[in-house]
DNA sequence: GCCGTTTTCGGCCCGACTGTTTTCAGTCG
């Protein structure tokens, strides 16, 4: 029973790279090959961001054609898909106990250090090991001392207080731009030359692990002192000449380099990422004779350069171009190919914020909106936008008042008169008439056909039910997808980050009938959602797909967060053609359905 | 375990900071 329930279980691409992700942890543990265990972490990368579905890829025998999946982890992975396990992973969950691969969680306790307590003392699990830190019966070991008694410590504190370890970049965003400004202004003027949000904000990936700060001065001390001085500090987790980490309310992490401004070109580069890009970049620097490090270039002797020989770069796209690449956008280094198109000049051109025309989802006070629909599009034009869809939500979703077909009618009324004001006055501005229509349970749609086809633009939304079963909630999709009055599948998967897991949703064949059909796949913007995200929206593109990038604004200033939905786009490889809403808005009309 | 503009074998990015040490290992990014 148990085992035909493991053997149907399906498993996601993260699924797969979580257990990936875990091989590799107790390889580490083990004391395995340390090449050994970076495969699987590669591997796990890999899959993680792969933009096809991994069981059809698998089923395809296309798993080795994916970088990083060789033929060792391509059969662990087919016998993981067919089996739910595989040989290596139950030989080593045999040999490390769960408790102890737990442990690794803890911050700065490495693989080194699980090992040694579960070795030489015993330990098994967490609670073991924060007992006998406390009973001072680790500094015995040698090596150890009181200090790496404390710091198991408070690595076990911090673990308990951090609540997923990532932060949502929609709460992480703001917060680096305040600390950026609480430090430019705890300083004398000019102390700071230039400062830069590096790392993973940078990238604008979808949750932050930690705040990265970059800063050249001449002044290096005041700065890390005023750093460690600034009022959000709760810790400081370390602090050298050039380095300092700090710990902020709520556990997370914030570290600043303060470098020379020859420096700035490879310290901005190595301190944005991701890891994986980095090491790729580094190794066409490696193969063209030079090491690079975060301050510059060096001859490594097997070029044309004397060895020891220095370049430096005060600008980052002059490292790109000196290694002969094109300046990489940083929303792309995540090593998903983005050196591979660099080095031969093939790098998508980005759609752009300015790209941007006008919006296909927002709402009003006639639904959950705080704003009127003349307030909207007032902000609308202040964003410079040709048109903006009033899309409300439709009845039929419980936890919110939604319009029906009189009160849709009454809203005509109002567009229209707005329209006829604008026209007038010559505004090269118009109002579209929408709905965000909400999917009943069974695929139904919360108002009649006759009601839709009035309208512009039509969304179609699931907000209920997302739990259902993987082949329910995708035929339920797949029956929006079908209706020929939905022209976009507003925030598809559901998710909300951090707080709900998007719905077991068959994406690829979603995505599929969505080219079939011609409807408009949804980014939405908002922060907390990005959904598609960037993985799911590369694949919709490489299908064919269009995409429509929304804020979802329920006020105006939630019209803002166009720049999450611009970013999550970016690093999708998303081009203008790609997105209906870069397209003026007779053509956009057009290519709905 | 993966990979190849020289390789199917022999490599696999690079440095800051800490703690316990007299020169370095561990962790992190």
């Amino acid at each position: 029973m148990s085992k035909t329930a493991v053997a149907t279980k399906h498993f996601t691409n993260r699924d797969v790279s979580e257990v990936l992700d875990q091989m590799a942890d107790m390889l580490q543990i083990a004391g395995a090959n340390r090449f050994r265990f970076i495969a699987f972490q590669n591997a796990a990368e890999a899959i993680r961001t792969h933009s096809r579905d991994v069981n059809d890829v698998a089923a395809d025998g296309g798993l080795q054609e994916i970088p990083g999946i060789g033929k060792g982890i391509a059969q662990d992975i087919h016998d993981l898909l067919e089996s739910g396990t595989f040989e290596g992973l139950e030989a080593l969950r045999k040999e490390v106990p769960a408790g102890v691969l737990e442990m690794l969680q803890i911050p700065d306790v490495g693989p080194k250090t699980v090992r040694r307590m579960w070795q030489e003392l015993d330990i098994l699990d967490i609670a073991s090991l924060k007992a006998a830190a406390e009973a001072e019966q680790i500094r015995v070991l040698k090596g150890f001392g009181t200090k790496s008694e404390e710091k198991i410590l408070k690595g076990i504190e911090l673990l308990a207080k951090r609540a997923d370890g990532r932060t949502p970049i929609g709460k992480a965003r703001p917060l680096a731009e305040e600390i950026k400004a609480a430090l430019i202004a705890a300083l004398p003027s000019g102390t700071i030359e230039r400062i830069e949000i590096a790392g993973s904000l940078r990238r604008w990936r979808e949750t932050i692990g930690d705040l990265d700060f970059l800063v050249i001065s001449e002044d290096p001390a005041a700065v890390m002192d005023a750093f460690r001085t600034l009022p959000l500090v709760v810790d400081v987790i370390g602090s050298g000449e050039t380095k300092t980490s700090i710990l902020l309310g709520g556990g997370l992490q914030a570290d600043l380099r303060v470098v020379a401004k020859k420096h700035w070109g490879a310290a901005l580069q190595y301190f944005t990422g991701s890891q994986g890009h980095n090491i790729a970049v580094r190794e066409i620097a490696q193969k063209q004779g030079w090491s690079l490090n975060e301050y510059c270039l060096t001859a490594t002797g097997s070029g044309k350069a004397a060895e020891g020989e220095e370049r430096f770069f005060e600008e980052e796209a002059a490292l790109y171009a000196f290694l002969n690449l094109a300046w990489v956008p940083p929303e792309m280094r995540e090593n998903r190919g983005e050196v591979k198109a660099a080095s031969s000049d093939t790098l998508p051109s980005l759609v752009q914020l300015t790209d941007i025309r006008g919006e296909l989802h927002g709402h009003s006070t006639y639904s959950d909106g705080a704003a009127s629909v003349a307030e909207m599009a007032a902000a609308a034009q202040a964003r410079g936008y040709s048109y903006w869809a009033i899309c409300d939500h439709s009845v039929g979703l419980g936890v919110t008042d939604g319009v029906d077909a009189e009160q849709l009618a009454k809203q005509a009324e109002e567009i229209v008169a707005l329209n006829q004001k604008y026209e007038a006055d010559g505004v090269e501005f118009r109002l579209l008439r929408g709905i965000e229509v909400e999917v009943l349970a069974d695929g139904t749609l919360g108002l009649p056909d006759e009601v839709l086809a009035e309208l512009d633009v039509v969304v179609g939304s699931i907000h209920s039910g997302q739990r259902q079963a993987r082949e329910v909630i995708t035929e339920r999709c797949l029956k929006v997808v079908r209706n020929p009055h939905v022209d976009i599948l507003g925030h598809p998967t559901g998710r909300i980050i951090g707080k709900r897991a998007p719905s077991d949703l068959d994406v690829e064949q979603v995505l599929q009938t969505c080219l079939e059909t011609g409807t408009v796949v949804e980014i939405n913007a908002h922060p907390s959602r990005l959904d598609l995200n960037d993985v799911y929206a590369r694949r919709a593109i490489e299908l064919g797909c269009k995409l429509a990038i929304s804020s979802d604004a329920h006020s105006t200033d939630g019209m803002e967060m166009m720049q999450y939905g611009i970013a999550t786009a970016q690093r999708a490889w998303v081009q203008p053609a790609d997105v209906i809403n870069t397209l003026p808005m007779k053509e956009m009309l057009a290519a709905l359905k």
